[in-house]
RNA sequence: GCGCAGGUGGUAGAGCGGUCAAUUACAACAGACUGUAAAUCUGUCGCCUACGGGCUACGGAGGUUCGAAUCCUCCCCUGCGCACCA
């Protein structure tokens, strides 16, 4: 245990408000309860569980270690544990688990580049340090029985009632009023595409109300949405059900038990996470008898599409991004979505984000405020220096459209070459690609135009390269 | 184990013996426009090319054929149903 002053926590009636609230979606079992045990001013422990498949920490994360970092300046035990163990066997719901297992190397080498991207926000020196866990510690020893054992507190059913399972059991649909995905059980499919109703019994109606809306959707209208989409190429409609594996059923468990092995009194996530910590809870409550509480935190998300930020969106800004490459990635986000960044990924005082959230309302130029956003959060995970930098810029180059201060430098064996090796050397991966790019004249040297990839060029040192829009390199 | 339906490019999903490097949509990329973005419009979107074409691709391995993503055989994988087990 810690030496100085064990159980004591800071009793800040202010900061714990805002803990609760800020970016919250929901505490269990109530944020009442979770009030109480924290202004008593009881030091408790608490984690937050990162899966290391990807050796950078994104925006999404982010909110989560701040309120980790939060929770630790108010005195509490602080936790990030990496998930190595489930890492390791791979995630199940990616087609592609057998690439994503990882290595102990792996592992090792992620850890590094987590702490170090972690530590901008959280402190893992000093008094009250952060620890860092693995899981595999605890989850490797486990024997076959155990593992049974742990599965007895769940039954199929809840399972089965994840909304992410019963997605991929049951047909789904869009509803047509909102445009939320349904779902629509007893159907089978039909070969135009659409579905077939199956009746048992009684009981079952053909017409679906929808969970998001409450819009009656008749039978005909479910299938005729969907059909027309589907001709009109829109493509969304009918999503047949999809295989569940077996092993899926036990992430909840491995990620439960990590609560019961470090005998956490709360655990913070996204509320994508929900399920799984809540296994947690279950777990901590059969095993020790004890109440854990759960934070989860909005997504960050963009409102209109309902999705998340991920590496497939390619809006997925890394917390080790360069000053300038973040900011422009942060400038790039659907306006939307900047109130939620103020909130969530940013440690401005929340009277701070309102009064910049309603100046938006009032119709306030949103690259202003995301000017300021931007701004904000790279000085979280750099400094306020480059972040100012960073907006002098950006300002300059996508504003002004002038030449980027420090372009990434490029490293020639030879200053005379032709223009489709220029381009190679930038970095474009095929031949046939970088003709194209020169053919679209998307490629600019000190600002003309070359639209001949045989040319051969001279360059001389601080030549400017461009190749579209967003990429600069200056010959070394 | 049996039966039925499937496995196609980053994704969804057409094609079912030649005209298929493969319709289309989304994503991506480039250009125009703009307040950054979005939206919109235009173009590109396997690799290589002396721009004639060449090469590698439609779960895997064989086979039929002048010719296969398309037909046959075996194998692997998935869904659904049945059976087995309980």
């Amino acid at each position: 245990m810690n030496k100085s002053g064990a159980g004591k926590a800071i009793a800040d009636k202010a900061k714990i408000e805002e803990l609760l609230s800020r970016g919250v979606d929901t505490v269990y079992p109530t944020r009442d309860a979770l009030r109480d045990v924290l202004m008593s001013g009881k030091r408790i422990r608490l984690y937050l569980g990162i899966d290391p498949t990807s050796p950078h920490l994104h925006l999404g994360h982010a909110e989560n270690i701040i309120m980790l970092r939060k929770f630790q300046d108010l005195g509490h035990e602080v936790i990030l544990l990496m998930g190595d163990f489930t890492g390791r066997i791979g995630d199940p719901t990616d087609k592609l688990a057998a690439r994503t297992q990882l290595t102990d190397k792996q592992v090792k080498e992620n850890l590094k580049t987590f702490k170090a991207q972690a530590s901008k926000v959280l402190r893992f020196t000093g008094a009250n340090a952060a620890q860092i866990k693995f899981n595999a510690k605890w989850l490797g020893k486990l024997t076959f029985e155990e593992v049974i054992k742990l599965a007895s507190h769940f039954t199929v059913q809840q399972m089965l009632e994840r909304d992410m399972f019963q997605k991929r059991l049951n047909f789904t649909y869009t509803c047509p009023k909102c445009g939320k995905e349904q779902i629509y059980a007893h159907a089978t499919p039909r070969t135009d595409g659409g579905i077939r109703s199956v009746e048992h019994g009684s009981g079952l109606t053909k017409s679906r109300v929808c969970t998001n809306c409450g819009a009656h959707n008749t039978f005909e209208a479910i299938n005729n949405a969907i059909l027309v989409k589907k001709n009109a190429n829109e493509s969304e409609g009918i999503r047949a059900p999809r295989p569940i594996g077996l092993h899926e059923f036990f992430y909840p468990l491995m990620q439960g038990y990590d609560s019961v092995a470090m005998d956490v009194d709360l655990e913070v996530g996204g509320t994508d996470q929900t399920f799984n910590m809540l296994a947690g809870r279950t777990l901590l409550k059969a095993m020790k008898g004890k109440e854990k509480f759960v934070i989860t935190n909005r997504l960050l998300e963009d409102p209109t599409t309902g999705k998340k930020m991920s590496k497939t969106e390619g809006t997925l800004v890394n917390l080790d991004d360069e000053p300038n490459d973040m900011f422009g990635k942060i400038m790039a986000l659907p306006d939307e979505l900047i109130p939620h960044i103020l909130e969530l990924s940013t440690m401005i005082p929340i009277e701070r984000v309102t009064e910049l959230t309603s100046k938006l309302k009032k119709g306030e130029n949103p690259r202003d405020i995301k000017l300021i956003a931007s701004e904000e959060v790279v000085a979280l995970y750099h400094s306020p220096k480059l972040a100012k930098e960073a907006r002098e810029e950006w300002v300059r180059v996508f504003s002004h459209k002038e030449k980027p201060e420090d372009a990434p430098k490029l490293k020639l064996k030879t200053h005379t070459l032709s223009l489709i090796d220029l381009v190679l050397a930038a970095g474009i991966p095929s031949k046939s690609e970088a003709r194209r790019l020169v053919e679209q004249n998307a490629v600019k040297i000190n600002d003309a135009v070359k639209k001949d990839s045989g040319e051969m060029i001279t360059l001389k040192p601080r030549d400017i390269i461009r190749i579209g829009k967003h990429r600069f390199f200056e010959i070394a």
